[in-house]
DNA sequence: CTGAAAGCGCTAACAA
DNA sequence: TTGTTAGCGCTTTCAG
């Protein structure tokens, strides 16, 4: 492959002018850059940026982990993170930690060894790798899940307040023993729901506010299914259930049809995140829909401008989620 | 950030040992080793990739460029390549073209400065991005969609016989007016399940062959609505409907719904692409199920051969997609 | 088995 | 405005 300095010896100049020139610094001579420019294309040059990167001490990569990418939230987590940072010349790459702290931690390694220019990181266990990138100083910016303590730059959604705003949508549809359903990699994000759910119930002054929590066996649809099984086979079993995200609805969703049971008429469900394929249900499924791809662009800015300035204070954003109601919570 | 020197130095030995050490090389005295590491780690030092690379002229970095990130089947795939490529000590970052040949080139633009090991590529257009890698002799291997002509690695799945098949299927359910369809960015593969298709009805000896071809009118879902539409509002709709990806499917099935349609007993419904959701439809979805991870694996396992030798000759490998027949296609 | 030294391709002072 | 030069942090001959 060409290097520069086959560029410079073709275009007849120093190193530091093919430099200057693919650096669009302005005192370059237009006849050299020209020269330049064209011995850049004969010879089919590219920049190496390992080379440039090492000298420079700073990459323009950032990664984004996340710990499911097959779970449409984080993909679209991730196009949000894309829009903002390509449009800064950034590129990005996704890691799936796949909710393993010591997944996590590898790619962490990975961050720091590459030597990247950030993280936007979704953490599965408190702080696992958010402290080791802070011990580095490598900017990072957690979405989504938080360490309740640590000054560090985040954006996440008030997923406390949302859930109890769909629970006590149920309620006041009249559905009485809801349960709460989460996923098994519960991060404080699925602690939080639970939270504004049993807020819920308390508040309604049902019980103790205890409510029935419930957690899937395994990961994705088949460990809800199973969790969800168990509990409709319960002498008294909910008649609503709130599922902390999609996949999770699903596995809910397929135990209610294996014993008949019908979204809304039988069983109320609502669940966070919205898919496309919850409006072709019959009836559609009620949903509390996060703002994903915001919260990705909303965290890579917030990246880029600690990255530009290191010691500013840290930042919170916190963005709502909004209840749709559809068919599946409702009675009639 | 503590440097190979730093750990040289206060381990008292020289660069290259702790450069040995670190790189398992046989020829260390344990000795040296154990106190080389020790330094390091109370140095916290991590080696810089940067310098590495740059010295042996060689990362491993694979890159995963797709049309879509947000399609579970490209989700799928990836995790495939993760399964392979981290097994064999390389990370993968994933890179979104969006199905646009311009953000294609730009990402294998990164790849090539980054000087990446190699690229999976599901290619938008016909070899844009395949040209420009192969001619910097970067290992490359296509996945999914493919220029039929070039010589490289590739790993697909034999759609067109797996859209014959699912409209035979389609055939001998009794539905008669079949129409096909397919995304906006219509890639080989698309071409070839619309081949497929065609064969399926030229065999049955229905018409010439031709059969209904329509294409979504935009990106995702909404764009497959318009299009639906569109043919059911037509004098003589169609009676079925095969669409290539699950997007597409739900697509024509908002469309359905809305017409008060019913999958199956009023309108055939076959889509490409399996997801979690298709099961808890009622009724069910029938589809045409791709290997997609095992694609992902395979297709990284064919780089990393290829980056070990890279004269060796082009391989391919086609996958058969099976077809799962649930109560959509199903008249009674 | 270990160290000295060269150099990967590039950028940034510093001189001219 | 341009060239010269000294590294960025690491690996790898080549001697010892």
């Amino acid at each position: 492959m060409a290097t520069i300095s086959d560029v410079a010896f073709r275009a007849g100049v120093s190193t530091a002018t093919v430099s200057r020139a693919f650096n669009g610094k302005s005192t370059v001579d237009p006849a050299l850059a020209e020269r330049v420019f064209r011995a850049a294309t004969e010879l089919d040059y590219r920049p190496n940026s390992l080379a440039r990167n090492l000298r420079r001490q700073a990459t323009t990569v950032l990664a984004l982990i996340v710990p499911d990418v097959e779970n449409p939230y984080f993909t679209a987590v991730a196009r949000g993170v894309e829009d903002c940072a390509l449009s800064a010349g950034y590129s990005v790459v996704l890691c799936n930690s796949d909710g393993d702290p010591d997944k996590e931690r590898r790619y962490v390694d990975v961050a720091l060894q590459e030597r990247m220019a950030g993280v936007v990181l979704s953490p599965t266990a408190a702080g696992v790798g958010v402290t080791a990138l802070r011990e580095r100083r490598t900017p990072v910016v957690v979405v989504d899940r938080m360490p309740p303590d640590a000054a560090v730059d985040q954006v996440s959604v008030d997923g406390r307040t949302a859930a109890c705003e769909a629970t006590t949508h149920l309620l006041a549809e009249g559905y009485r023993r809801i349960a709460c359903l989460a996923g098994p990699n519960g991060g404080t994000a699925a602690h939080d729901r639970l939270d504004g759910f049993r807020d819920a119930l308390r508040t309604s002054g049902r019980g103790d506010g205890g409510g029935l929590g419930w957690q899937a066996d395994g990961h994705g649809a088949s460990g809800a299914l199973q969790a969800a099984r168990r509990f409709l086979a319960d002498d008294e079993p909910p008649d609503a259930v709130l599922a902390t995200d999609s996949a999770t609805a699903i596995g809910v969703l397929e135990a209610m049809a294996e014993r008949g049971l019908l979204a809304g008429r039988d069983v109320g469900v609502v669940a966070f995140d919205d898919g496309p394929w919850g409006r072709v249900l019959d009836p559609a499924l009620s949903v509390v829909v996060q703002p994903a791809r915001r919260i990705g662009s909303e965290a890579a800015g917030l990246l880029l401008q600690r990255i530009a300035e290191p010691e500013r204070p840290a930042e919170r954003i916190v963005l709502d989620a909004t209840l749709t109601v559809r068919g599946s919570s409702r009675r009639g």
